[in-house]
DNA sequence: GCATGATACGAGCTATCACTCAGGTTTAAT
DNA sequence: ATTAAACCTGAGTGATAGCTCGTATCATGC
């Protein structure tokens, strides 16, 4: 359950807890945050709202995160760990078309499930010091992604420098995606969007006999 | 050089300016704003530091702008103007892949020259109720390229609903960039990242035999 | 049972900031 | 020259919000 925590004392948590009251007003911190951030934005997301949501003092805030945004780089943290775990559950796909296939509609379902949340967590909230690079998702499936690309490699076109394609089509994917969160999320009902999404990204990888092969 | 106006009493400017004098001190006031926005970003950025930056009362500020986001709504509307007739500037392109290869190294290229602006005009700067898509680019652009891909559907591959399409490859390569913008900045000086977009697209809009032809 | 650290509390401090307003100055038309 | 409108000013206001700190309660080891 527990995502790994960040090293800059500005951005983490400053105490770990030892009790199971504490921990337990930790996480009703965490969720009040998330129900107010939903509800009015970072901008509103007072402090003493949340201390008063999550029917805690606001002085048990301060025990435990050094300012506010720690308390939101904790949420962040802990919806990207999910995000990781989701991926990471299931069982890894035998060729790069289901790669696509799987992991491009899993993050749209992460998205499309609690979309307003998500838009500000892109958008509305800082991303302080500690970048995307920093957190679970990007940092372990990076690599895991390059590894996969490389065991297969037989299936894709000939590219060099398999890392930075890796790399390429994630942010591509997640780019696109987030795009479509903040700026048309009605979109992200169609079908259509997921499907372009895949074909793009495949007939760019691909070479095109196995995506002939793989056609029916 | 003036960009159409918003018409969201909000976020648009108060009043149309009859005098030389006016229309300097709103132009001091934008550049205040954006060199502001450069050094401190969205938030730090206060109109009292603005109008004096300006070097005008702050009592101006607000006779010609009813709050601080309309001020920052015009710095993006200028600077979305500017891409728009960079863009439009140019000679159209013959072929799909001209396309490609003239306006994605056009709006990189805008981007690079200007980074820390348009990564906080990217991510910091609220974007209001007014969005992406009532701005000059996205306004006049997207209905442009909807026709250029009509006109040249000879060299596309068998794809139907082509507004659909203009409207998801001008979001792949928009927000792919954007994502370099505010995550991988440092990346945006790897001309390796222009070929692939560029590259992916290709492949994914045009026909093999088109793509053949073209190659040297 | 006692002591010590962990946990919780919340009134209030300090600082910031968007914005108002009442009055002054400049411009341009008659 | 007169006048009305356009333009400019900046001290002050009201509201908010992040955070501190002195105090109180609880849990646990001995």
């Amino acid at each position: 359950m527990d995502a790994p925590h960040n090293t800059n004392p500005l951005y983490s948590m400053k105490k770990t807890p030892s009790q199971a009251r504490s921990r337990a007003t930790i996480d009703a911190i965490l969720e009040a945050a998330t129900r107010i951030l939903i509800q009015f934005g970072y901008d509103k997301a007072s402090t003493n709202k949340i201390a008063e949501l999550a029917g805690v003092g606001i002085g048990s805030v301060y025990e435990y995160f050094p300012g506010k945004e720690a308390i939101f780089a904790e949420v962040r943290r802990r919806e990207d760990y999910k995000l990781f775990e989701l991926i990471m559950g299931r069982p890894e796909p035998e060729t790069v078309r289901g790669l696509l296939e799987l992991h491009i509609p899993i993050y749209l379902e992460f998205v499309r499930s609690n979309l307003v949340l998500h838009a500000a967590l892109i958008n509305d909230v800082p991303q302080f010091a500690v970048g995307q690079r920093e957190l679970p998702f990007y940092r372990d499936y990076g690599p895991w992604l390059i590894d996969f690309l490389r065991l297969h490699q037989d299936e894709l076109r000939p590219l060099d420098n398999i890392p930075l394609l890796a790399e390429f089509t994630n942010r591509v994917s997640r780019a696109t995606i987030d795009n479509y969160v903040l700026h048309s999320p009605e979109q992200l009902a169609d079908p259509q969007i997921e499907l372009m999404l895949i074909d793009m990204l495949e007939h760019y990888l691909l070479k095109p006999a196995d995506k002939q092969a793989m056609r029916d």
